[in-house]
RNA sequence: GGAGAAGUACCCAAGCCCGGUUGAAGGGGAUGCACUCGAAAUGCAUUAGGGCGGGUAACCGUCGCGUGGGUUCAAAUCCCACCUUCUCCGCCA
């Protein structure tokens, strides 16, 4: 959520801003007129109100002098009417701003490059160096059931398409890098471990900005308005929802481990094979909550330990910096990072690392006091995936796969798998 | 799932039956001042934060006793719904 202030005294400039995004912004043009009628109304109610309370004092004080308060009571009763048809006309009011103002997608930094889709995005840098087979490499899904290490087969059986069972060293590969993945943040990058719950309610879904915008991407649970997390990002960000966080505490770093589902809807054909866009996958993701004033600091950070995984894993890849059309809602600026698939001849998307400034705090009341009398302030927020597992492991199948079908274990996640260096 | 109890400011807690003088007693804590060489103890004082709106500003208004509705001239206090926590029973990994 944008700050209303800021959006009512530049209009035009963050409606400029916007339009680069490429998202419907046809809501935005009733905000002038809503917002200047609902503070129009707040000084009417508000006026009743106070002569209410003044008028109530005086009643009750006829009362108590066992004096005649019906006539100041009658006067009351009228102005007790016109408070309730202007309270109404306000709250409907308020309630179509709000609308607006969460369907308002997040200001572009001006770092971002202005673009319309994945075309544009610029490439940061890259690492690593991409593998030369001297035999036909195979894709992640083909090497995965020689293994057999991963069913899909079963999976459709046992519940749908886009469902995988990880098997034997699979899993075992699948555990070992949650392993790795979790010690690397938390021992070596600070952060506090956490598993979160994976079933979350509706405000902390538009706390973070999945709704009410994108409901039809998420799986929600019938009978219930709890929905099934789309990332850990949706818990742990709030989890300090509706706090005021003590600015000596910041920066706070959580590193959490969860199951993520989306339904994928509208993806119907893309990637209908392996591991790259299931309805359920497994993801560690990283999230800060810091001052405004260092975010941007942080994200590349952040960045930078989610790159410290794959460097480690010694899978290559490269870094793009996200243009304004391809952002997403709330990010004010977004770093994907794209591993090596050799079986495609492409990168791909294995972490998305964002800051979100202070759009989802806005949106969750998270703020924190600079000191301990201090106005409160939004907190900056910000995330990143670090990494998602299922493509890890497709990237390492890819990368290290061997002629006779068989794959190296990285050196990496030796110790995490009982010292296996090779799948066979 | 069944039965019961409770949610009041940073914490504890009175008020709720019998609506108005409680924008919230009292205590703790915190902060300031006094006493002291200093501390402790003691005394005095302050301590609703926050949202929203108006105003160049000082400041003013409004909302606020779990949340949302309702009744009323007026609600922490009455009514309804919901949420959360606790206790007991049942079930269960």
């Amino acid at each position: 959520m944008l700050d209303m202030k800021y959006l009512r005294n530049n209009f035009a400039e963050v409606k400029g801003k916007l339009t680069h995004r490429g998202e419907d912004l046809s809501e935005l043009d009733h905000f002038e007129e809503l917002d200047s009628k609902r503070r129009e109304l707040i000084v009417q109610t508000e006026e009743l109100k106070a002569k209410r309370n003044e008028a109530t004092k005086q009643i009750s004080a006829l009362k108590r002098e066992k004096k005649d308060a019906e006539p100041a009571i009658k006067e009351m009763r009228e102005v007790g009417d016109q408070i309730s048809v202007l309270d109404r006309e306000l709250n409907e009011i308020e309630e179509h701003l709000q609308q607006i103002m969460l369907s308002i997608p997040n200001i572009p930094h001006e770092s971002v490059p202005v673009g319309e889709d994945e075309d544009d995005n610029i490439e940061i840098r890259n690492w690593g160096e991409k593998p030369a087979f001297n035999f036909e490499e195979q894709a992640h899904w083909d090497i995965a059931s020689k293994l057999d290490i991963l069913d899909f087969e079963r999976a459709a059986k046992v519940t749908g398409s886009r469902f995988v069972f990880y098997k034997g060293l699979g899993a075992r590969l699948e555990r070992a890098l949650i392993n790795f993945m979790m010690e690397l943040h938390a021992d070596q990058h600070g952060y506090v471990e956490m598993l979160p719950p994976t079933i979350v309610n509706r405000a902390s879904m538009t706390g973070t900005g999945q709704l009410p915008k994108f409901e039809e991407d998420a799986f929600k649970l019938e009978g219930w308005d709890y929905f099934m997390v789309p990332t850990a990002e949706v818990p742990v960000t709030n989890y300090h929802r509706d706090e005021i966080l003590a600015g000596e505490n910041l920066p706070i770093k959580y590193v959490a481990f969860s199951s993520s589902f989306r339904s994928e809807a509208g993806s119907a054909g893309r990637d209908t094979r392996g591991l790259i866009r299931q309805h359920q996958f497994n993801k560690v993701e990283l999230v800060h909550f810091v001052k405004p004033e260092d975010s941007y600091e942080t994200l590349e950070i952040l960045t930078g330990h989610a790159e410290r995984v794959l460097q480690l894993l010694n899978l290559p890849y490269r870094v793009m910096s996200m243009c304004t059309g391809d952002l997403g809602f709330t990010a004010a600026k977004k770093y994907d990072i794209e591993v090596w698939m050799p079986s495609q001849d492409k990168y791909r998307e294995i972490s998305s690392c964002s800051n979100f400034e202070a759009f989802q705090a806005r949106r969750a009341g998270i703020r924190f006091r600079r000191e301990a009398n201090g106005k409160p302030e939004y907190v900056h927020t910000l995330n990143g995936s670090g990494l998602a597992l299922g493509r890890t492991v497709a990237a390492i199948l890819e990368n290290y796969q061997q002629a006779d079908g068989s794959v190296i274990v990285p050196e990496a996640l030796r110790p995490y798998m009982c010292g296996k260096e090779v799948i066979k």
